[in-house]
DNA sequence: CATAGTTTTGACCATATGGTCAGAAAAATA
DNA sequence: TATTTTTCTGACCATATGGTCAAAACTATG
């Protein structure tokens, strides 16, 4: 038997099952989080039994685990793409808008990294302290330099970032709150938010 | 035996035990989500028996329908008091002020709330779209005439107030993230926050 | 103090849940 | 086709969990 853990001289079958289970998990686990997640949930939305999804994978931690690593690379990515500009307002709008476009795109994605982050990321802390605080300090220091060199209004980097994740994942995490506020008004929630995040980040940042 | 259910007529120690255990569940249930608490943790967190936590609540559900109900109220008081004035910038930053010190002061309270929300608002979607939309059509009214006058800048107000609940609560629900960036000026995090997003707010509301 | 009412608990139950295992079914290989 | 390897499953186990109950401990009051 070949478990799943061994990256290397996967069959077909154990590259499609690990990716239909790792979809179904992802489902059940943003919707229910990791203590009240349950494999038999995992199993029904898979179509797999019990026993062959633990075939697959060392248990319910595993699976989590698996989901988790995964997520911060994809996560990070729009920030990684936050590069140096002549026009620096543009470009943290143009991130706003990736961040944004993520949260309609990817909301199962989002609410379990929130899940885990509300319960105080007992399994991703590290990676926390790790590669999120790195990249942050690195595009911190990049907008500080846009500060300094008065391309941007003075602001805290560092909570300008924070502001952003908030307002962009707010549309993910929270979309059942604001489907309720706006009711008929929801559909186009994604593309007034654009609009309203846009003025509010240019107005921010706009000498 | 006079269950807790009954508010009339009820004795000290029911009185007080029935907060205890509501301290602990909120710790609890902040900390885990609903599925994931259990009422043995409960009984753990206030120093009660199991059996004894049951004689004062009608079960777990009860628990968690009692502290939800309650933090509706308090939840919704900060935009309560968003009233008329003739400085509308002052009073809405005012208001994210107050929001941002409920983060501060009450983050499990936050935590709780952000929970039930994530997974779907289950147990508390009726209220949503009831007294939450109602106080939140009738602010943003407000803040449209607000507009109107030609008294702040024109900008969505739905999506105003949603920005307000997402930067604010942030700061409650992912305060494990901002520490973990922040580090050792983790410390005046809620500080920094206030000039912050008083600023931004100014930046966005000013003509 | 005696009695009635309230509060608390240990022991217990039914179900849910994470996980195991021997062997069957299917697929790959010789 | 025969054999080896991989995939899959029903039955099962140990523990966790929500909840019950009879009786004990405690409290207030006549």
């Amino acid at each position: 038997m070949a478990r799943a853990a061994s990256t290397k001289g996967q069959t077909r079958i154990q590259r499609e099952k690990t990716e239909e289970i790792l979809e179904a998990a992802l489902e059940v686990f943003a919707t229910y989080g990791f203590r009240g997640a349950t494999i038999d949930q995992i199993a029904l939305q898979s179509g797999l039994s019990k026993p062959n999804i633990l075939y697959y994978f060392d248990g319910k931690e595993a699976i989590h685990a698996k989901l988790l690593s995964r997520l911060l690379t994809t996560w990070l990515e729009p920030l990684k793409h936050l590069g140096d500009s002549d026009n620096p307002v543009d470009e943290i709008c143009a991130y706003v808008a990736r961040k944004l476009a993520m949260s309609r795109d990817y909301p199962r994605e989002s609410r379990l990294f929130a899940n885990e982050i509300i319960q105080g990321a007992p399994r991703i802390l590290t990676e926390l302290k790790g590669q999120l605080k790195t990249l942050t300090d690195e595009k911190a220091a990049l907008i500080q330099n846009w500060c300094d060199a008065g391309l941007i209004k003075p602001i805290d980097p560092y909570h300008l970032i924070f502001s952003i994740w908030a307002t962009t994942q707010h549309y993910a995490d929270f979309d059942v709150q604001v489907c309720a506020v706006l009711s008929d008004k929801a559909d186009s929630r994604f593309d007034q938010a654009a609009a309203f995040l846009d003025n509010m980040y240019r107005a921010t940042l706009t000498h």
